[in-house]
DNA sequence: CGAGATCGGGATGCATACAAGATGCATCAA
DNA sequence: TTGATGCATCTTGTATGCATCCCGATCTCG
């Protein structure tokens, strides 16, 4: 294991664990995907496979696969002998992603509800965790580990489901959301910090046998909040 | 798939993969994927790069290509260094598929019954046009386009609901679904098939204000029908 | 006889080469 | 001045070569 290859010098090998990580091609995927998702290659910019394998020094191979990747996941759009145009966020891709994730993680709710007791216990307690930890990041004021906490938050609910499909589809609109999020999510005050921690109780305390429209209705609510706070007000 | 404007409608298939004008990516995709749906690369096959190739004549760079769209899609699992494994139909994959088509159906549904009246009469006077197609494929004994209109009728549903996100993501459970019908479909007997008609028509006649409950049960049934059929009962 | 080393075939991962489409601009004709 | 045209250049699409890796069959040694 770890045998260095005969051109140039690599990165350190590491150990090879399942995390399959230093893949060119997952290097080029993450690199292009963290770049759109922070902004730093904002919507509407055509952008070239050579670009992107020249920073990295790699080949183009690599490279085209993960644009390739990243249409699929709706983050770039390949336009033939032209570029790569990273997708711009419209109001309208906002209010798609906010339906989906509205009926993804309602869905997730209302089976939660209907749920055993045991099972959703289970579920509450690592919410209830998760919940916890979103607190403490942000009485200190760690946004990053704020918003980490939130993704974990909702992602436990919709995992609980149980559906690998749905999950995936959940995943990859956080993604997409990620982006909407730069000017607003950093641009309001703690008290949208407040304001969401006690959203995610309020769900949390709704879950429970013969309350599913009420679940439901907290976390409409929620994402209510979400949605305005997205769309700049 | 399938864009029912610009070119004529019944076409002799069979050709989309050997005309040329397509890019070589695009073919080796339709080919690869024609190919799993319709069952002539069972679940479980492992199959490469260069065997695709070789039958298509091109290079292995598109195949490439076309093994990741579909491995995005869900229909192939890459292993690295190992080959593509066309991933096998399991149980707890036609319950995923089922319940996330439940949900987007659904979802479209009661946006239906809550849409305006002038948007639903449009709608429904699409879904009766398909539906009489349909009849048409039915009363000819035509399985090919009697399944064609079986996907009009809820794709028509589902885009109704105006969101780009979930249509997309419908049209892939679709492809999935499409696989586990090989046997069942066709394995029904013409009762089969009035079965499906009457209850499209039950869920068109159930479209209207303030019966939401009373068309997602109708579509609930519905898909529970398709259920047992795929299940092999 | 069994367990580990070894070797060969097959498949992928990536780099590189080449061809062709698309775009913008300078040039030129009317 | 204006519009058409040809060219330089950028970018992708595809082919090909090589290195690497994985797996199974065989061989060797205890």
């Amino acid at each position: 294991m770890g045998k260095v290859s005969g051109r140039g010098g690599r990165e350190p090998v590491a150990v090879d664990v399942t995390r399959a990580g230093h893949s060119a091609k997952e290097r080029a995927y993450r690199h292009t995907k963290a770049a759109i998702l922070d902004g730093s290659l904002p919507g509407g910019d055509l952008i070239s496979e050579g670009q992107v394998a020249e920073v990295l020094a790699m080949s183009r191979t690599p490279v085209r696969e993960a644009f390739l990747r990243l249409e699929a996941e709706g983050l770039l759009r390949l336009f033939p002998k032209r570029g790569a145009l990273v997708v711009p966020v419209s109001p309208a891709e906002v209010e798609a992603v906010l339906e989906a994730r509205e009926l993804v993680e309602g869905h997730a709710v209302a089976k939660l509800c209907a749920a055993g007791e045991a099972e959703r216990a289970a579920v509450v307690a690592r919410l209830r965790d998760v919940l916890a930890e979103q607190r403490d990041a942000s009485a200190a004021g760690n946004e990053q580990a704020f918003a980490e906490g939130d993704r974990s938050f909702h992602t436990v609910l919709v995992e609980s489901a149980g559906n690998p499909i749905l999950s995936e589809l959940y995943a990859s609109l956080r993604d997409r959301q990620l982006r909407m999020n730069l000017g607003s999510l950093l641009g309001h005050g703690p008290g949208r910090a407040e304001e969401i921690l006690g959203q995610h109780e309020a769900i949390l305390a709704a879950l429970g046998p013969d309350r599913t429209s009420e679940a439901h209705g907290r976390l409409s609510e929620h994402l209510e909040a979400t949605r305005t706070a997205v769309l700049g007000r």
